[in-house]
RNA sequence: UGACCCAUGGUGUAAUUGGCAACACGUCUGGUUUUGGUCCAGAAGAGUUCAGGUUCGAGCCCUGAUGGGUCAACCA
C-alpha cells in the first residue's frame, strides 16, 4: 500500500496513489531492482527554484517516503556557461526549507565527468560514437525533419583510431568551440529525432563552477543524465513530459551500460503550470535582469524564495503540491488553490494582531485625556493554547478609512454618523461628529464610548452590526506595508503570439503604504514572522525590515464577501 | 506527409480496475460569530471530446476520428 505510514500532523490523510505510485508498485511486485526505490531531484544550477520545482521535489522525496526509499540531490551541471555556485546554494536552501533532506547524498553530474569520458571512449571503441567535423548548421541540415529522415554525416564511418585521436584532442583543447562534436552512432532515419546520431560531447572553453578549467569538452544532458542515474543506483527517474521523446535515448545509453538486473527507469509527469504567472527559469531570469522585479526572491515571483519572502510556509507549499496531484495531463492550476493552501495553514497558526493600513483618526471625546488602559485580546481563536495579549487603548485611535462612510449604503454595517459599532476587544463607540478640512476631506471622527461595554459586550444586551479593528495612536508602531497583486493581468502571459509576455505585466502588482499603524505587539517581530491583521489578511515581516522600520508584506488577503458583493454591483 | 503523449463540472484530481461519476478549489444561498475571517448546512455546475465496436452493463477495454501537447539547441 502507498499510504503514509507515519502519522505526522495527526491528519492521517490517506493519499490516493497516482500513476507513478502504481507503476512503482508494479515494479516492486515484479521484484525489480531488489525491491529498492531510489529517486533523485536533478536541478540545473542555472537559476532559482520555483513552485514547479517544489512539485517535483515533493514528488521525488514523497515517493521515497512512501516506499521506504531514498532520494538524491544531484546538480545537473553539464553546461558551465550557464551555471553558478550562487544557484547551487539557493537551491539547497530552498529544498531544506521545504523540509526535505538528502542526507549525505549530494551529487554533481560533474563528479562523473571522468567516468563519462571513459564511457565515451568505450563507445568509440565499440564503433558506436564518432567525431563529426562539420559545423552546427551543416549537421542540422542533415538531421532531416520530423517527417523526413536525415542523412548520414560524411564523418560517420571514420576509423576507431581516428575517432579516438580526435576525441582526445578535443578533450585536450586543441580545437575551437563549435568545430567538432562527438556523436552517438544510432540511426539517422529514426522517426524519433533524438535518435538521429545525437551529440554527446561538445567543446566548451568556459570555467566550470566546480571542475574549473580541467575540461574543454562537456557531455550533453542526454549523455549524462541516465548514466548518472545508473551510477547512483536510481530506480525511478522522474522527470517532466517534455523528456518523453528522450526516453528511447535514455534507454539506449542504459543498454550500453547495464551489466546486471538493475536498471533505472524514466517516468514522465506533467509540469506544474499556474495562471497569471510565468514558470520558466529563462523568463524569470529576464524579469530579474530587466528589473521588472527586485530579484529572484521578490515576493511577487513564483520562486520558492519569493513565496517564502511573501509569507508562504513550507507546509502550505507541500499541501499545495499534494492537492494538484500527479498526472500526464497538461493543465493549468488556478492560483486560488495556492492561496487557499496558505490561508488554510495560517488560519490555524498565525498570531492575530490589529493593524490599520489606511488610518482615519478617531477621538473618543468622553475618554480622559492622557490616560490609557490595556485590554485583553485573543491571539488565535482557532488555537486557545496561543493565549492572550494586552492591547493599549486611549483617547486617540486610528481606524480603517474603509470602515467609515458618511453616507452608508444599504448593507454597510460599519461606522457612520450617529452609528454605534464595536471596537474589537474594547468598547462600543458612537460617531457624533465628522471633521473635515477645507477640501471636504474627512480628517477625523469624534466619537463617544460606552464605558459599560468594556471588552466588547454590552450588559444591556444591545447589539451592534460591526466590529472594527483599531490601534491607539500613541502606542501604535508606524510601519511600511507592501501590498502585492498578481504579476500579470493575463491568465497566460506566454499564450499570445507576437506579444511579449512582459506586455501583460500588472502595473499595480506592488503597492507600498508608508503610513500604516500596527499594535505594539509586533515591535519585536523578526523577518518572516507571520501575522493575521484582523479583518485584512495575512502579513509577514519582510527581509528588508529593520528594528526602526518594520516592513510587512501582505501574503494574501482574507476572504472578503463584503468587498466581493460591492464589486459585483 | 512522421514518432510519442494527452482528453472527466470553470480549475485540478478521483472513480473499489467493466457496476449509481466523487473530492478539493472557485461560485452562490442560509446559519453561527466580538474578524463581512474561520466554522456549519445547503445549492448550482460534468453524464466523461466525437463515432463505432465488445458486453447484461463502458469514463474505464478495442477501432477510427477530432482536438491539444512534445520533438528538428554544440540548453536542461
Amino acid at each position: 500500500m502507498v499510504e503514509k505510514s507515519n502519522v505526522t500532523d495527526n491528519s492521517e490523510v490517506q493519499k490516493k496513489a497516482n500513476f507513478i505510485d502504481l507503476q512503482i508498485e508494479e515494479d516492486l511486485k515484479a521484484g525489480k531492482n531488489n525491491n529498492r526505490v531510489h529517486t533523485r531531484f536533478p536541478p540545473e544550477p542555472n537559476g532559482y527554484l520555483h513552485i514547479g520545482h517544489a512539485k517535483s521535489i515533493c514528488l521525488n522525496f514523497g515517493i521515497a517516503e512512501k516506499f521506504g526509499g531514498k532520494t538524491n540531490l544531484r546538480f545537473d551541471d553539464t553546461n558551465p556557461s550557464k551555471e553558478e555556485t550562487e544557484y547551487v546554494e539557493s537551491i539547497k536552501d530552498d529544498i531544506r526549507w521545504l523540509g526535505f533532506d538528502w542526507e549525505d547524498r549530494l551529487y554533481f553530474t560533474s563528479d562523473y565527468f571522468d567516468k563519462l569520458f571513459e564511457f565515451a571512449i568505450q563507445l568509440i571503441k565499440d564503433g558506436k560514437a564518432y567525431v563529426d567535423d562539420q559545423d552546427a548548421e551543416t549537421i542540422a541540415s542533415q538531421k532531416g525533419t520530423p517527417t523526413r529522415p536525415g542523412t548520414e554525416s560524411p564523418f560517420r564511418n571514420r576509423s576507431v583510431e581516428e575517432n579516438l585521436d580526435l576525441f582526445r584532442r578535443m578533450a585536450a583543447g586543441e580545437f575551437d568551440e563549435g568545430s567538432r562534436v562527438l556523436r552517438a552512432k544510432i540511426d539517422m532515419a529514426s522517426p524519433n529525432m533524438h535518435m538521429r546520431d545525437p551529440f554527446i560531447y561538445r567543446i566548451i572553453k568556459a570555467h566550470h563552477h566546480r571542475t574549473g578549467d580541467k575540461w574543454k569538452i562537456y557531455p550533453m544532458y542526454d549523455f549524462a543524465h541516465g548514466q548518472s542515474d545508473y551510477w547512483e543506483g536510481i530506480t525511478h527517474s522522474v522527470c517532466t513530459l517534455e523528456f518523453e521523446v528522450h526516453r528511447p535515448l535514455y534507454d539506449w545509453f542504459i543498454d550500453q551500460l547495464q551489466e546486471s538486473d538493475y536498471r533505472p527507469r524514466q517516468i514522465e509527469f506533467a509540469r506544474l503550470n499556474l495562471n497569471y504567472t510565468v514558470m520558466s527559469k529563462r523568463k524569470l531570469l529576464e524579469l530579474v535582469k530587466d528589473g521588472h522585479v527586485k530579484g529572484w526572491d521578490d515576493p511577487r515571483m513564483p520562486t520558492i524564495s519569493g513565496l517564502r519572502r511573501r509569507g508562504y510556509t513550507p507546509e502550505s507549499i507541500r499541501n499545495f503540491a499534494d492537492k494538484v496531484g500527479v498526472t500526464k495531463v497538461d493543465g493549468v492550476i488556478d492560483v486560488s488553490l495556492l492561496e487557499f493552501s496558505i490561508k488554510e495553514h495560517l488560519n490555524r497558526t498565525a498570531q492575530r494582531v490589529m493593524g490599520v493600513l489606511n488610518p482615519l483618526k478617531v477621538v473618543i471625546t468622553n475618554y480622559p485625556e492622557g490616560e490609557s488602559e490595556e485590554l485583553d485580546a485573543v491571539n488565535n481563536p482557532e488555537d486557545e493554547s496561543m493565549g492572550k495579549r494586552k492591547v493599549p487603548f486611549s483617547r486617540e485611535l486610528f481606524i480603517e478609512r474603509d470602515d467609515f462612510m458618511e453616507d452608508p449604503p444599504r448593507k454597510f454595517f460599519r461606522l457612520g454618523p450617529g452609528r454605534e459599532v464595536r471596537l474589537r476587544y474594547a468598547y462600543y463607540i458612537t460617531c457624533n461628529d465628522v471633521i473635515k478640512d477645507e477640501n471636504g476631506e474627512i480628517t477625523e471622527l469624534h466619537c463617544t464610548y460606552d464605558p459599560a461595554t468594556k471588552g466588547g459586550n454590552s450588559p444591556d444586551g444591545r447589539k451592534v452590526k460591526a466590529t472594527l479593528h483599531w490601534v491607539s495612536v500613541k502606542h501604535a508602531v508606524q510601519s511600511e506595508v507592501r501590498l502585492y497583486d498578481r504579476l500579470f493581468n493575463d491568465e497566460n502571459p506566454l499564450g499570445h503570439k507576437d506579444v511579449d509576455f512582459k506586455e501583460f505585466m500588472n502595473p499595480e502588482s506592488l503597492k507600498v503604504l508608508l503610513n500604516c499603524f500596527i499594535e505594539p505587539f509586533v515591535k519585536d517581530a523578526k523577518p518572516l514572522d507571520h501575522f493575521q491583521f484582523e479583518r485584512l489578511g495575512y502579513f509577514n515581516v519582510d527581509l528588508d525590515s529593520t528594528k526602526e522600520n518594520i516592513i510587512f508584506n501582505r501574503t494574501v488577503a482574507l476572504r472578503d464577501s463584503w468587498a466581493k458583493s460591492q464589486k459585483r454591483k
